[in-house]
DNA sequence: GTAATTTGACCATT
DNA sequence: AATGGTCAAATTAC
């Protein structure tokens, strides 16, 4: 049962990976109808299968993905779970808060069901929400240290959510990140809800996946960062394209019905994919075809973009 | 002056 | 002792 629709999610999530390049790049230079709506065809195959599939692996997560996600969170092996605010435990924010010195990892904090979950992105602060940067550290057996954020909004509103960015170490281009979440906000904060007027405007191209390209310099860190480790990226922030999207939480709250929304490129791949060369993606075809697909950092976004919560 | 970032130190965990 | 996460003073930007 979870194998076939892993099965499912893989051969969708091949299809697009071989062929979604050659769509961005004629739909984009030609507005070439058919080739559009062909992009379009694809990308609900895969909506819908990864959908199946997800929900399938949250019933039988051991079953689906060989025992992929323990609700309790360790440090080496982050959950992969939907970023949504509703997934914020006020209980375990309890244990982490109360700071009669310097705390954090207590052993109540991680028997509790403190959230969190992991998304590989070549855009770590595109995700919707205001995050400040609170340290920066590096980690062995990487080459780029890793940069602390915390909720823009926590000291007035008591979130307590965090993340921390992790630029991976494979020379691709642009470079990929690993930004681990922890906790959901509690602060309601959204800045983008000029993303979301506008998206319900002209277009329902919406949503899905925070993960790419929302874009409205949600995370501050780039306007003062004067160098030091966050040179690279500051690079990547100023890639963004003009495109607003809400934050990723909200597609955990999109009905799924057999007639998912519409979707530009910017959704699965995110605009970095036009980037990519045919060798490239030959090499990540070629990566993703063993059967550890779900240790595939692309699928990892898809799955973390996607999951019904 | 205010707010955000940097960075070394501190502390819990392993 | 090593490591990772957080704090907070100093620095920087607006």
């Amino acid at each position: 049962m979870g194998e076939g629709a892993v099965r499912e999610v893989a051969q969708v999530y091949e299809r697009i990976k071989i062929q979604h390049p050659l769509l961005l790049h004629y739909s984009s230079s030609h507005h070439h109808q058919p080739t559009t709506q062909l992009a379009h065809n694809l990308l609900s195959d895969a909506l819908r299968a990864l959908n199946l599939a997800l929900s399938v692996m949250k019933q039988h997560p051991a079953a689906a993905a060989g025992s992929v996600t323990p609700r309790i969170v360790q440090a080496a092996e982050p959950q992969i779970s939907p970023p949504s605010p509703a997934s914020a435990d006020p209980q375990a924010i309890v244990t982490s808060t109360a700071r009669s010195g310097k705390r954090r990892r207590s052993s109540v904090m991680l028997e509790g069901k403190k959230s969190s979950w992991v998304n590989f992105t070549t855009v770590p602060y595109e995700d919707g929400y205001e995050w400040r940067k609170y340290g920066e550290k590096k980690i062995n057996g990487t080459s780029y240290t890793r940069s602390y954020f915390r909720c823009t909004y926590k000291d007035d509103t008591g979130c307590l959510a965090t993340k921390h960015v992790q630029q991976k170490d494979c020379n691709s281009d642009p470079p990929m990140f690993q930004v681990t979440y922890n906790n959901g906000h509690t602060c309601k904060n959204f800045t983008t809800t000029t993303a979301a007027n506008n998206n319900s405007g002209s277009s329902n191209n919406l949503a899905l996946i925070g993960c790419c390209n929302s874009s409205e310099g949600v995370t501050k860190i780039s306007s003062r960062n004067n160098g030091h480790a966050g040179a690279a990226m500051n690079n990547i922030k100023q890639e963004q394209p003009p495109v607003l999207l809400p934050p990723i939480l909200e597609i955990s709250a999109l009905p799924f019905d057999g007639k998912p929304p519409s979707m530009t490129s910017s959704c699965i791949s995110g605009e970095s994919w036009d980037e990519y060369s045919a060798g490239d993606m030959a090499q990540i075809a070629e990566a993703s075809a063993g059967d550890d697909l779900l240790y595939d950092p692309e699928l990892f976004v898809l799955c973390t973009s996607f999951k019904v919560y």
